[in-house]
DNA sequence: CAAAAACAATAGTATTCACTAATGAATTAG
DNA sequence: CTAATTCATTAGTGAATACTATTGTTTTTG
């Protein structure tokens, strides 16, 4: 179940500094399970699921079950709805700041 | 006063919808007033102030008093924690946003 | 000077959130 | 089969959050 504002839903999974962690590992480490992430944690096992929950659930991560283990790896595409917010809000600032430029210049040759 | 971890306190800051919305207008509008953010929103005027303190502590807009009036304006350098973030992690699109920071970085005066 | 306008700040409130502790379900080991 | 391992889920709790309503401050207007 995907959220339906998926910008909103990414920017609030990433914006708590210990699940941005998890995160952070998950994507460093190509596979990892739960109690590797745990362990390195300063929180409990229960805390990291439901924090894999959230990650999940914003679609930066997923999982793949193996026996009483599951394994997580970052989704390739989860970021793209921060990627696409940044950018285009990026590009308001270059072209301003290239009307700004151009501006100066013209006023001051 | 700027908070010290930049990418948890930005990240929090455009997390909420309402806030960001804010933000947003403030990036398309060149300056903008307290009362012509309350108009078109949802919500008070006061909340809107609390909105804009949010983001001034995040270091993402600035702002410019004139007479009884406070413009505020989009700080460039703002969304730079993010970018550079994205750019760590988001190895994805690395190349894709290589530019983007870059850009960013450029822009400070 | 008095009224209005623009904004910030405060107190109060309802909701959300991150966490722990405990339990439950499923799989593996001895 | 029994015990241990791995993980998810739940209830409960303290803290944070987003909001409203109100008040206060400064500046403009009539």
């Amino acid at each position: 179940m995907i959220q339906p504002d998926t910008v909103t839903s990414v920017m609030r999974a990433l914006a708590d500094p210990t699940r941005r962690a998890v995160f952070e590992r998950i994507v460093q480490s190509d596979e990892i399970t739960v109690v590797e992430l745990t362990r390195g944690s300063s929180v409990t096992q229960g805390a990291i699921s439901q924090h894999l929950k959230a990650l999940k659930q914003a679609g930066l991560v997923c999982e793949r079950p193996e026996g009483r283990k599951v394994y997580y790896r970052a989704e390739p595409r989860g970021l793209e709805p921060l990627a696409d917010w940044m950018s285009h809000y990026g590009a308001f600032w270059r072209d301003r700041f290239a009307d700004l430029r151009q501006l100066l210049k013209d006023i001051d040759p």
